[in-house]
DNA sequence: AATGAATGAGCTTTCATTCAT
DNA sequence: GATGAATGAAAGCTCATTCAT
């Protein structure tokens, strides 16, 4: 193949393709198993290029999980903001945008070394929430029902969301059910 | 220059101490990050030398994740046996199990594609435990408490008993309380 | 996106500005360490323009060692032509023409390949200057001498001349005491 | 060719070979147009075991500078003490350290940016001993004389004594006679 | 039982250069 | 006259693994 540009060549759409094959890829393989050679093979690009819109794989990876985090974030506090940071509706935000972002996702809650402050964050805001209900149980510690509860989104995200064999509005359900208790289950399912 | 065997060393002992050496790097770094040359570095033997013992690196991760899983199944089978399969008893040779192998666990559990695994398995064994029980709301489905369960387990065994702040019997309680009703939770505590 | 001709871009202008920019860079950082990207983003233009004006780096780099050098010959011959060839006036002429053209000297004297043939030249130029003096000493070895003075010429020049520690007088006229004018030379060495 | 250990390897010979060849390579074609696959190349060994013994390409070259450095410093020191600084005898055993070390000089005095460094500290040690002279002319400087001095080392260096034109004692007689007066350099030919 | 020495295969990254517009 | 987009070719370096002793 001959050098230089190719025909009908686009600059952001090579690099969306890049980026694209990536995710695919890092979600799949995991990091050290993505070779830049698969992604720009998957991309039909040459290695040049890839650097050409990466700094480094390593800054691209980071890149997406930043990316992830961030919307991820945003997406929590418009629905907290909304709903008066109810418990069942946080939880079906996160719940849609994992299902929405599910690549994404694997690499951010599941791969990286990022991942730990994802859910360190999660736990506290879903922390927050929980201390904010009344009648708690002063048994229970709200910090570990958080913990556990976080837990319990990352587990169902992947075997059950990811899996499709469960929609986002059946796991919140559940775990309202589970987490909280009756009246309240029964006061979300409007 | 001087090359053979060294004065006082001994098969059995150079194996387990690469074992040992291995098993705090991968849990520590991971996979990918944990070089032979670090193993062997650590355990102050040659390179060579590892492959007197282990097969190759996979292998030897592969192993180490076999260990983990047979010694898990092990004690709560033998647990089960003992108390009739008790939730709050199997949880609390799970919790036992981690904690008396935090880098195994770390391992088996964090690490390895195998994990996928064991956490599969638990879900199983949990799931049939759940089912044994009485009264389940027959708005919950046994299985997604089971997965909830499963990944409540995980993450508390990383954030809270690994990390010190909980103890197995904390955490057993705790767990206890909100995935059952607050009478079983005080008869599990005799 | 936008591509084609600049607003008040002019062919001979982009030239040049790139031709300034190589020199500097090559003077200051040397031939391998600056990039054809360092050029044309000093120059701020793209790097196809730079292969609009230059063949490839490396013949641009050769026509700057062919212009230092052929303006330096002009130069010593214009002064050799008027003064009838008499050393200080053609150590005159030289450090001159180094001082006002520093960054291509840098290239053309102590950077390049090159700098090799423009050395021997000035060899050949000098020692024939000090052949046509009368009074040597027999025990002096014209051509050494004039290899000697060639390395004096060349290391004062980037120490004494470049750092503007010196002038081009004072230069000259050390020199001259030091390989010429008897009488001085006698005072100093006992 | 198979794996592993050669037939009568010796590591230390490998690495003096490298060592070897590197110096002849980077001596010839200078540091940029030196590759590791040159260096591995020219000593039948892998790239791999160039890393087995050097750090990195540029390591490797800064070592072989520091060497150079080094060991001339200290030939020039020990005839200093014996000889009580004279400048003929410490001029012998510079061009004598290069005679001998023809390659490392090429290297520490033409080709590095650490050749700065070993001139100006050349120029120092020359002009202490030049100030040590009684009646020096107050006409001339001894730092330019020094450097002056320096430069005509370092040139009839590479186109006298490594072309075997000229011999270590026809080169330091030589110099003595254009920097120093007729009766000293009778006096140094004992 | 263990080591010194070496390598195959591959990785990320860089750079001068070139095509299509 | 100039650019956006791309590439061929290679460089330095790393790592699991293996042979000869």
């Amino acid at each position: 193949m001959a050098r230089g540009r190719k025909v009908n060549s686009n600059g952001e759409r090579s690099k969306q393709l890049l980026r694209e094959k990536a995710i695919e890829l890092f979600s799949t393989k995991g990091y050290y198993q993505t070779k830049i050679s698969d992604i720009v093979k998957a991309a039909n690009v040459t290695q040049p290029t890839f650097y050409l819109y990466f700094e480094s794989k390593d800054s691209l990876f980071l890149d997406l999980n930043e990316q992830f985090q961030t919307n991820l974030y945003q997406n929590i506090e418009n629905v907290a903001i909304q709903h008066n940071s109810q418990m069942p509706q946080v939880l079906h935000s996160i719940f849609e945008y994992f299902q929405e972002n599910p690549l994404l996702t694997k690499i951010g809650l599941y791969q990286s070394e990022q991942s730990h402050t994802v859910k360190e964050k999660l736990v506290e805001i879903l922390e927050q929430i929980i201390r904010k209900q009344e009648q708690l149980s002063d048994h229970l510690d709200p910090h570990i029902i958080a913990e556990c509860l976080v837990g319990s989104i990352e587990r169902v995200t992947l075997t059950l969301l990811f899996a499709k064999h469960k929609t986002v509005e059946e796991l919140v359900d559940q775990l309202v059910s589970i987490y909280y208790n009756q009246t309240n289950k029964v006061a979300f399912l409007v």
